[in-house]
DNA sequence: TTACCTGCAAAGAGTTTGCAGGTAG
DNA sequence: CTACCTGCAAACTCTTTGCAGGTAA
């Protein structure tokens, strides 16, 4: 199963060089059905059990950021000591356990319609996040 | 205008030691009607300005960290290099302006109900917190 | 007196950057 | 060929920690 031409049209397409490494990357984040949360440091850990030759810390970062600019990835906003991505790109929210930090989806239809019934002068919405946070029953 | 004697007595009152550096950090944080958010480098750099001793790093994390513990903050949960502190401790939300980094309260009556029609086995909610993203119009 | 607090400096963790060499197109 | 990319190491920022001395109660 080589589906490395649909990255390699992926990343050319949207002004990206199709090296090694970026294809790896691609294979790891985009090659699953379900929604996968990480770190920098979780893919770099993945990546290195996974693939022969490791990835620099440089280049992930690189590529990760290049990647949530292309809208391929979105940033989590929580507060951490460091930053989680989601290849779930569409409008969604997030439950986050706290006693596990595992992060899961919260869908929309999972939620009530949320209206903002302010606004600041010239400003607009550009996105609305809802973070649940649980804890253990008891 | 001397109301340490507030401040000496909130301290006790939870356990804490009334010190000359945390008096003065209540002085600060405490000491206003609007709600006021910050990171400990914010704090570390007012302090300088306001009084004459400076206040060590460590203090100041030590100290932001009861004051949560005791209830007396909130930590604010964006995705950021460094943490954010609220001094309203009720339950609100907030507004991000991305081209600022400024943060302005939402209060819930600005905001319709929230429901969550989804729950995850084994766990309760412990918050539901919306985060607002702003940008400029045009 | 004693448990707690402060300040300093060092250590840690995550992230960014400069630069020399490599490679896609 | 050339602009872009990679890897390394150093640098940077935020936060935490160990420890010696200080201080509230």
């Amino acid at each position: 199963m080589d589906n490395n031409n649909i990255f390699i049209e992926k990343l050319r397409s949207s002004g990206l060089r199709s090296t090694k490494q970026r294809i790896e990357i691609c294979k790891l984040l985009f090659n699953r059905k379900k929604t996968f949360h990480f770190t920098i440091s979780d893919l770099s850990k993945i990546l290195k059990k996974e693939t022969s030759k490791k990835i620099s810390l440089a280049t992930l970062y690189n590529t990760i950021f290049s990647f949530k600019k292309k809208g391929y990835l979105k940033e989590i906003s929580i507060n951490s000591d460091k930053s989680y991505f989601d290849t779930n790109t569409s409008n969604h929210h997030h439950f986050i356990d706290e006693s596990t930090n595992e992060i899961v989806d919260l869908h929309t239809n999972n939620l009530s319609n949320i209206k903002i019934k302010k606004n600041l002068p010239g400003k607009k919405i550009k996105s609305i996040e809802v973070l649940v946070k649980l804890e253990n029953n008891n």
